[in-house]
DNA sequence: TATCATTGCGTGCGCGTGAACGCAATATGT
DNA sequence: ACATATTGCGTTCACGCGCACGCAATGATA
């Protein structure tokens, strides 16, 4: 059975009270007193219950606001999905979660809901942020009062957060290149496809794609990077255009969206089984496009712990005083083929 | 806020013993004034408050046994991390967990070990069993006496465990198989090593990689299935009597372990970049062939998973009393390459 | 010396739930 | 008719913890 306030102060010969100041200094206690019951409370390997601590905290509880731009993506459902599960699992300790989703992409908004989550009494905040200058003030605002916050997805580099929980984009463009590397043919050539030019997580991905495909492929030519600003259409107009200048074109790989548009262009000019495709949108709209073979890998953000983990690192801090781990708390890549779906 | 049984017994003008009997069935009470107060418990929205139910199960406590057999492998070494972990979580809420780790397969012993764990009062057991007659009524006799038991990693088909954690093999098999003709040139041919002709699991994997690339590469032979009962010597062994009858060898398929014999045979025979392979046996000590470059993919378990999961599960039945979701809890199909690692 | 602040510690309440207990009102058995 | 179950419900305690409060002893100040 596990070791109680209880116990502790009756071995240490003291009231139940004074173990408490003791383990968690709070003052108006002798030194020496205090010393001795943290000697014992080692000991006996105390651990404070969950459900006691949860129950006395009842009063004053725990409010976390979650904040999601660009809510209504198919990528972002799974994130939601993992911020629904935590909140409910939290909930039933006596927290509370409020999830904010916002349409769009808008650092001014983003600020205003912010400070409504703040005064609708949030203790914590995870939200997945937009590179902007005013947001990053705000963050560091609420740092300074004792609010943290935490970002997901994207981060917020030089900010005030408390830390960023998210995908190692560097390393998913490797791996994108690793398993490029492997199933394509000797020569030929391949072509990166980007979304946004000043985007932190779309250049991440590409730079480590094109570094690590060059040392492991030097047979194979990689044409210059293009941007399609995460659009089909675009993507599908480049892919075209690409075929007709380069006829030896076997690999196309795709660090941002637009997986569709790529699709279509290859089917049109039947060339689907010669291109070989490698995409970062892992998103269950894109899933068919594997199961039809049209795609060989989707490399994956895990949405669902991009939500899940954020408010849990939140509530253990505001609950427990722990701090995350780490500051990076990375996602696994995830790979998937027409296989390992499910 | 969250409701609280007072506030419905305030709603329905009883007491909150009352409205305790109502939801939780515990009879003597009028059938009436129960539907009446689970109807605005309803409406209501009530949660059971966990932190308040756990202190109130703080006596009669709940404990959970977990039985690993064969548990100094370094895959089991991750298996019983999570365990570790999800017993710190439900020990935190006052339930306990005793984990008991034996050497080796051996069902007598086994048995002799469940029988144990009732002794110490598990309510509860999860355990990775060997396929066996005698355990399997054991089984089912604790399944009888309201001692649910959970398999995990290994199963025991048509008895009354209440699930199973673990991979669903046949389809591990298939994501091998498509692997493997995605990264093969054309013609060449293929050897399957299996473990253990009797093996389930290995069986399981075996047909589903034969099916599916049968359907995928007609161009690539391949050979008959080898069994190097987990031994890496045997599989040295057979690698290398390959290797001398077919020299246009290009893939093989490990669907259990063997991994260093068979890396070593193809390394002495300066076959490591012509024979390519896969495996099933995600550990860390096979980690370092997939760094450099001896192995292509790995093809994992979650064992970390398959060891929080089964804990959890039973935790939550015998807690809250829900169910599993399903009967079958597959672990996800984890694809490594040498990029995805960390 | 009288008054008040500070220090060191014990006590008690409340959080939400399960379960034992208690007490009427009614039902059953003799 | 009386003793004894049974039913239907209210009451109370225990669980582990945070925190407010209270009391005594000591120190500081007037």
């Amino acid at each position: 059975m596990a070791v109680t306030l209880q116990q502790i102060a009756e071995a240490a010969g003291v009231s139940r009270g004074t173990v408490d100041r003791a383990l968690n200094n709070r003052g108006r206690i002798n030194a020496e007193v205090a010393d001795r019951i943290r000697r014992i409370a080692d000991e006996m390997g105390y651990q404070p219950n969950r459900a006691g601590r949860a129950l006395a905290m009842a009063k004053r509880s725990i409010t976390i606001g979650v904040l999601i731009q660009a809510a209504n993506t198919p990528f972002m459902a799974n994130v939601i999905e993992g911020a629904e599960d935590a909140r409910a699992e939290v909930e039933r300790l006596g927290a509370k979660v409020i999830i904010r989703k916002m349409e769009d992409f808008d650092a001014g908004r983003a600020v205003e809901a912010m400070r409504e989550l703040k005064k609708a009494g949030c203790n914590g905040i995870a939200l997945v942020p937009v590179d902007d200058e005013r947001l990053k003030e705000t963050v560091n605002e609420f740092a300074d009062e004792n609010i943290p916050v935490i970002t997901f997805n994207s981060d917020i580099e030089g900010s005030g957060r408390l830390c960023f929980v998210g995908q190692d984009t560097w390393q998913s463009g490797r791996v994108a290149a690793g398993l490029m590397a492997d199933i394509l043919p000797a020569d030929g050539k391949v072509l990166v496809i980007s979304g946004y030019p000043k985007s932190y997580g779309h250049k991440n991905r590409t730079n480590g794609f094109l570094k690590e495909f060059a040392d492991l492929r030097d047979d194979i030519q990689v044409l210059d990077v293009q941007y399609d600003f995460d659009d089909n259409q675009m993507a599908e107009m480049i892919t075209k255009g690409m075929l007709r200048e380069y006829e030896d074109l076997t690999g196309i790989y795709l660090a941002a969206s637009g997986v569709e548009g790529v699709c279509k262009a290859l089917e049109e000019q039947g060339m689907s089984n010669q291109v070989k495709v490698i995409s970062n949108d892992l998103t269950a709209r894109n899933v068919r496009y594997l199961e039809e073979g049209k795609i060989r890998f989707l490399i994956g953000q895990d949405g669902y712990r991009q939500g899940y983990e954020p408010v849990m690192l939140l509530f253990e801090k505001l609950f427990d005083g722990k701090e995350p781990e780490k500051e990076f708390a990375y996602t696994e890549i995830v790979i998937k083929t027409r296989y390992n779906l499910a």
